[in-house]
DNA sequence: GCAAGGTC
């Protein structure tokens, strides 16, 4: 008998299908699913584990946080507990009858470990001789055969890389989200945390808050005429922004009554424009953010899709379809959907290759539509297919074409320039229609000709502050500097959110995240650096070339030195993160006093806002008990007291003023 | 009640 063991159903299910030949009998141990099939005489059994089956965590004299145990815990081993019960249950009649283990989790780091922590809880319940591992790189007919009849060796060097990851994370987190945490008073559900990968994420968000609030507005003029030929188009003086106020002034004063403008060059040229590649996560995440989705959302809409089997799998770094894709299938699905048209017009008329991404890799394809929904979707999920479906259809389509014109022109001695733009022909662009064109076209001119200037104005302009940050932005960033993976960018935004570091719309940090990445500041662990270097450590274990103990106890050492200088540190940390928490109570101000409006926890822990002016003032507010607030700094016309913003569990965020008995909520 | 990484 033999057990093949993968990472997850889905690799299970299809490896089952490959090896057998598709004669296979789906079965359920305990809750999990279990592919069954004979093959040469033998029975194989072929389960999905659920990524992960084990988790880390401190001895249970931890459980309670205090500052004067952290240097203890700084050096705890963590211990293992199952983490996925009904896995492990399943496991456990599978290897009653002593099959032949097969590990065949994904080729990676991280799949190495899964495997492992399978061998190891396995191990204790039957003690099986023979392990194998299958390596394949993506799940195909010839690399599944080829896996399976050469079979490999565990690699525990490179499980003991990803147990090197585990382990550090979980001491630098755990220590210095407990000190961040105690020594700011914040503990219970409003804890702070403090993290290898959402740190450094969240200091790229105050370092743009700082440059945006450093940043001071210049003030420049610019010169525009309108013009006419047939229709009205605009055109700027070529110098763009004047600095010097009265120089723009003395230009447009001699030209400002002038009537005629001559074209003195006209350059007109055809562009291709290459459609997009195919998505993988982060481009996927990017798109979804352009639509003012939350990426955390996307993806977990994303994962209903795949599941009820209409998209792909949808956590890929892949943007590179595999020759093994059957495109024309696909589209012909499509093509009785409700993109019916858009398929129909990319059957006829596609490009000879479809458009491919930078990355490469081998393990799943870029995300794609596999079939068409037989359920009626949600509205989200609509919106969330239907990108994916018009994305997969623009990489098969053939370039547009259109057409840039920069024109020259003189004003009584003064040039100016107008571009237009014209899409001559969409074909992509119809179908993936999410970008809205700014640029305009502009009437057909030749050099030489003279036009009607209609009205020359001069404006006055601010350079404008470097842009925010958005989810889409975020991630891409996280991606360059190598912090989290394709799996957790998101999950580490809404983290942030929850932790209430990050507020939405504007993106950007609250007074307490700047304060805890200030205290940290001098610290590796709000640095990317952190991330470079344990990438390297962890090579370095995988090649037998520096032990998970020696890396581990480095990490310590230094965690150790850390909480040193940061003890010292106390006090001011205490101080500053204590003002930025006062600054974001803040709800505003108060209509009977003008003293600041505060978020107050009363005896029996009910929250409400009082005004800091008590006890002269002894105006108060209640407050919704459960859900997210936050504030606005908006006040409401008729009652004039600020209004905030309620997060209640499935309900759409909503705005209100805090007088209960206001007139706007008649 | 800590992290980050898998996956449902």
């Amino acid at each position: 008998m033999k057990l093949v063991i993968c990472e997850k159903n889905i690799s299970a299910r299809n490896i089952a299908y490959i090896l057998s030949g598709g004669n296979v009998k789906n079965i359920r141990i305990g809750k999990t699913p279990v592919y069954e099939f004979k093959k040469d005489d033998e029975i194989w059994n072929v389960i999905g584990l659920r990524g992960h089956i084990i988790s880390l965590d401190y001895p249970s004299k931890f459980k309670w946080w205090k500052e004067d145990n952290l240097k203890e815990l700084i050096n705890e081993e963590p211990c293992r507990i199952v983490s996925e019960k009904d896995i492990a249950f399943s496991l456990k009649n599978l290897v009653n009858n002593n099959p032949d283990v097969i590990i065949a989790t994904d080729y990676d780091r991280e799949g190495e470990l899964i495997g492992v922590e399978a061998i190891n809880l396995i191990k204790g319940y039957n003690d099986i001789k023979k392990i194998k591992r299958a390596k394949f790189s993506s799940i195909t007919n010839f690399e599944i055969s080829n896996a399976f009849n050469n079979l490999n060796e565990v690699d525990y060097n490179l499980s003991y890389a990803g147990e090197s990851r585990q382990e550090i994370d979980l001491a630098w987190g755990a220590v210095l989200t407990r000190f961040i945490s105690l020594v700011s008073n914040k503990t219970g559900k409003d804890f702070l945390s403090i993290g290898r990968v959402q740190s450094p994420t969240l200091a790229l968000l105050v370092e743009k808050e700082k440059e945006i609030i450093k940043f001071t507005p210049k003030t420049f003029w610019k010169i525009n005429a309108k013009l006419k030929k047939d229709e009205l188009f605009d055109s700027t003086h070529i110098e763009g922004q004047f600095w010097d106020e009265d120089k723009v002034k003395k230009i447009f004063d001699r030209i400002k009554d002038k009537k005629e403008a001559i074209i003195k060059k006209v350059d007109k040229k055809t562009n291709i424009e290459y459609p997009p590649s195919p998505f993988n996560t982060t481009s996927f995440l990017q798109a979804v953010s352009y639509l003012r989705i939350p990426t955390s959302k996307a993806m977990i809409i994303a994962e209903e899709l795949y599941i009820s089997g209409v998209i792909s799998y949808p956590r890929t770094d892949n943007t590179v379809y595999p020759n093994s894709l059957n495109i024309e299938g696909i589209l012909k699905k499509l093509s009785e959907s409700r993109f019916s048209k858009e398929s129909n017009e990319v059957i006829q008329n596609r490009r000879q290759y479809p458009t491919r991404g930078k990355k490469k890799t081998t393990d799943h394809p870029p995300i794609h539509p596999v079939s068409v929904p037989t359920k009626r979707l949600t509205v989200d999920q609509e919106t969330i297919y239907e990108l994916i479906c018009r994305r997969f259809l623009a990489t098969l389509s053939k370039d547009a074409i259109s057409e840039t014109v920069d024109v020259s022109l003189d004003i009584s001695g003064e040039k100016f320039k107008a571009s237009g733009y014209r899409l001559i022909e969409s074909n992509w662009k119809s179908i993936y229609n999410y970008f809205k064109e700014k640029r305009k076209p502009i009437p057909e001119l030749k050099e030489g000709e003279i036009l009607n200037v209609i009205k020359i104005i001069f404006k006055k302009d601010q350079t404008k502050p470097p842009q925010r940050y958005t989810e889409g932005s975020l991630i891409t960033t996280m991606e360059k500097l190598l912090l989290g993976t394709k799996s957790t960018r998101s999950e580490v935004i809404s983290k942030l959110y929850s932790r209430k570091y990050i507020t939405k719309s504007p993106l950007s940090p609250t007074p307490i995240a700047i304060a805890v990445i200030d205290a940290m500041q001098d610290c590796d662990v709000v640095k990317p650096e952190m991330t470079a270097r344990l990438e390297q450590d962890m090579n370095l274990i995988a090649e037998n070339k520096k032990t998970l103990e020696d890396t581990v106890k480095e990490s310590r050492d230094m965690l150790t030195n850390v909480i040193l200088t940061l003890e010292k540190n106390k006090v001011k940390i205490k101080t500053n993160i204590n003002n930025a928490n006062l600054e974001q109570n803040i709800y505003g101000k108060c209509p009977k006093c003008g003293k600041d409006l505060i978020e107050i926890l009363s005896r029996n822990k009910k929250r409400f806002i009082g005004c800091t002016g008590y006890p002269n003032c002894t105006n108060t507010y209640p407050l919704p008990q459960k859900g997210g607030i936050s504030k606005t700094d908006r006040i409401c016309e008729s009652c004039k007291t600020p209004i905030i913003r309620v997060i209640s569990k499935g309900k759409k965020p909503w705005n209100m003023c805090l007088d209960m008995k206001c007139e706007s909520k008649k």
